[in-house]
DNA sequence: TGCAATAGTTCAATAATGCCGAACTATTAA
DNA sequence: TTAATAGTTCGGCATTATTGAACTATTGCA
């Protein structure tokens, strides 16, 4: 038995829940900002496709993608093993 | 002999040499973001002025306005014993 | 003048955050 | 069932931030 895109695992907040200062201090570092603009530019990526270089560990980057959603950002929904991420641009709009 | 408005003793960085995750960074922070918020409505504030609340401790507050000083946001000139701030409107708009 | 008061800065120590390796979970493929 | 892949979690080290104390600069006043 198995599904497609889950719904699953990960909580996503509302935007009028996420304080202006989380948000900015999300995209106050250069690799998070970077892995913004990836998203801008590509829509859905997965975990490892959204780093902005190879040198960062797997964990950094997780913790990164962590703190983006956290902050409203990014949306990440499971596909099979990968972790797809989109930016959520109607906040990204707003802000 | 006293001279108002000195040009003094603050440098204030070209915002072309501002990285947008330093000036992001700046406002990524509640009590900053407040000093700013009160800057905007405000304009011209001295350092004590300021502060978003008196809890927060001097020193505290000068390193807040330094940071928003290198950050290209705000603007510092001595008068007398006072330290003025005033927001860099266009720095603020651009971003 | 000189002394006290005011406004803010600097510095060093402690407190808080962030990063990353190692171990773990979940899913798929063979 | 075993191995490989994709990512998460956790604990410890490293980097940053906060803040009290000492200092500098300016002004007011006796």
């Amino acid at each position: 038995m198995s599904y497609i895109g889950g719904m699953a695992r990960f909580t996503h907040p509302r935007l009028e829940d996420v304080p202006l200062d989380l948000a900015l201090h999300a995209l106050a570092d250069p690799n998070r900002l970077a892995m913004v603009a990836r998203l801008a530019a590509t829509e859905r990526l997965s975990c490892t496709d959204a780093a902005p270089c190879e040198s960062i560990p797997k964990s950094t980057l997780s913790n990164h993608l962590k703190l983006l959603r956290a902050a409203g950002l990014i949306e990440t929904t499971q596909a099979g093993r990968e972790m797809i991420n989109t930016l959520r641009r109607d906040e990204f709009d707003r802000r």
